[in-house]
RNA sequence: ACCCCUGUAGCUCAGCUGGAUAGAGCGGCGGUUUCCUAAACCGCAGGCCACCCGUUCGAAUCGGGUCAGGGGUACCA
């Protein structure tokens, strides 16, 4: 990376200083600067400006071309032009992972309705980090948790052989905390026509039935999951039984009212958890917990859990039960993804299951393109609530930012078919030498910059920065392809030109396939 | 009452490990095509960065408080 080079270079001068280097902003002379200047002069009392006068004579490296000081006391780098045409040349240093294990898991819609769109964000971020993270040398693999068993499963039956009950013409009472949706009716339905009876069968349907759909609704969006884990495995496994006995022998727990409580309290809680009722249920978290035990015994370096807002409650609870287990902190990282609203004539919808009519993930795709969809929704940090805007997205033109990336790429291709015809061929090498024209630098070092990106990215566990440099390179492409001809009178610089163009449409390829959006050659 | 997220241009949002005149897209107004895709490009207008106090050479960014919006606070998941 550019930036850790200079900042070596600075590393050298200064050991033990933490020394920052960002982007120069537009308009200003030089690419990288550095703040150094301004801490040093503060540490020693001395005028900023002078100390960035001398430590600016005392800069050197391979990469600079120049430096500038510029009040306050900026020390700004210019990078040399031979250095930029030969980084273009090498490939990038992508392996930040060193084949580091990384488990995320994302979505795990309950079996017992439609997936919704905030799960949908969270596909599409678990998604992106994924593909992110096995390009850049990690082992990262996808997993998705099915709650196949317990009350919510229950409910689910209760409320489908009721609805049969209904449909056969009798008085059915769907429990008040059962699932009340038009889909339980469909549901109801295929289960009589199959002449299934009796609640465990229709459970089993039931929860089958919603798996399969989860399924097919995340291949549809593109979406691979590796592993799909049961928690009736878990049960099975005895992870449950174990981490009750660990936690009870840790003298994690206690009992009150006949319930047993875990001591989350003292992992940071604002109050104890209970984890078996009083009338020896199991709550969520106990298998959850042991869920959790399941995964840290499949040996990851890395545990990454995708969550939506209204499990923002939960962190503290399988966070001090790792803990409580023997495992550090900082082997679960848990990822809060906001909400997601649609809005559709500047009005947004309600995104209850029952009033939405978009609520579900299955509606949407059919209304708006995969694309642009999952462009959207990695249009935002994870941590911002996100505004889907239904009527921006459906439209096909400039306005949209998915088609306008896409469109650079595609408009690259073009002129290289171009060029072909012409009989200039796409050159394996060319004289960069003769790229001199700002529009032809700012190009290259937006190219440069992806590796930064996605080091950026990687520490956040945020695709979403991704999103926004392939506007800005497109925007780059856009510009430079106003001002120059690409094909022209002189070969050589043709030939040149093709070869930065080309290395423009890589970039955008692989930006796009990390969003896990497509990428087409025409438009 | 407590916890989490948020408050930046008319709208949707970047920027927030503190740094230079606060950026982009959309919307508004005005331009650009004998030429490789006009799904493009350029210009103009538009801001007490919610408010107050503090830390600092320096605050949209950090800390405290106030106000406003959203979400969560089950022996549901």
């Amino acid at each position: 990376m550019i930036r850790d080079d200079i900042r070596k270079v600075l590393e050298d001068l200064f050991p033990g200083e933490e020394i920052v280097v960002d982007y120069v902003p537009e308009g200003k002379e030089g690419d990288y600067y550095t703040n150094l200047a301004f801490k040093v002069a503060a540490r020693e009392g001395k005028d900023p400006q002078d100390v960035a006068r001398s430590i600016a004579e005392r800069i050197k490296g391979p990469m600079i071309d120049r430096v500038t000081v510029l009040p306050p006391a900026f020390i700004n780098f210019t990078l040399r032009k031979e250095y930029l045409y030969d980084r273009l040349r090498k490939k990038m240093a992508l392996d930040i992972g060193g084949g580091k294990r990384i488990l995320i898991e994302y979505v795990s819609a309950n079996p017992t309705g439609p997936i919704n769109v905030v799960s949908a964000r969270a596909a599409a971020v678990g998604d992106s980090l994924i593909r992110l993270l096995r390009k850049t040398g990690y082992k990262a693999e996808a997993e998705y948790y099915v709650n196949d068993t317990g009350r919510q499963a229950d409910l689910l039956a209760e409320s489908v052989s009721q609805r049969m009950i209904e449909i056969k013409g009798g008085q059915g009472k769907i429990p008040e905390d059962g699932y009340h949706g038009e889909y339980v009716m469909d549901l109801a339905r295929e289960i009589i026509t199959r002449g299934l009876d009796g609640i465990d069968a229709i459970r089993e349907y039931s929860i089958e039935y919603f798996v399969r759909d989860h399924q097919e609704v995340m291949r549809d969006f593109g979406v691979v999951f590796d592993v799909w884990t049961r928690e009736s495995d878990i049960y099975r496994g005895a992870y449950v039984a174990r981490v009750l006995e660990t936690l009870r022998s840790k003298g994690k727990t206690y009992t009150e009212d006949g319930a047993t409580f875990f001591r989350t309290t003292e992992f940071g809680d604002d109050k104890d958890r209970v984890i078996v009722t009083k009338d020896g249920r199991n709550t969520y978290l106990l298998p959850d917990i042991a869920y959790h035990l399941h995964k840290m015994e499949r040996k990851y370096d890395l545990l990454v859990d995708i969550w939506g807002p209204d499990h923002q409650g939960h962190i503290k609870g399988i966070a001090g039960g790792l803990q409580a287990l023997g495992y550090p902190a900082q082997a679960l990282r848990v990822l809060i993804i906001q909400e997601v609203k649609i809005k559709e004539h500047g009005e947004l919808m309600s995104m209850s299951k029952r009033a939405g009519k978009f609520a579900a993930l299955a509606d949407l795709l059919g209304r708006v393109p995969r694309d642009v969809i999952r462009f959207f929704f990695l249009m935002r940090s994870s941590s911002q609530p996100l505004d889907f805007d239904l009527d921006l997205a459906l439209r096909q033109s400039d306005e949209n930012p998915v088609y306008y990336v896409q469109y650079a790429h595609a408009r690259i291709k073009s002129i290289i078919a171009y060029a072909a015809e012409g009989g200039i061929a796409l050159p394996e090498e060319a004289d960069m030498s003769l790229l001199e024209e700002k529009e032809e630098f700012d190009l290259i070092k937006d190219i440069l910059k992806f590796e930064e990106i996605l080091h950026d990215a990687v520490r956040n566990l945020e695709p979403y920065q991704i999103t926004y440099y392939l506007i800005d390179l497109a925007h780059d492409f856009h510009l430079f392809y106003q001002k120059h001809r690409v094909v022209g009178e002189d070969r050589k610089l043709s030939q040149a030109r093709l070869y930065l163009i080309e290395r423009t449409a890589i970039t955008i390829k692989d930006g796009l396939e990390l969003l896990g959006v497509s990428c087409p050659e025409k438009m």
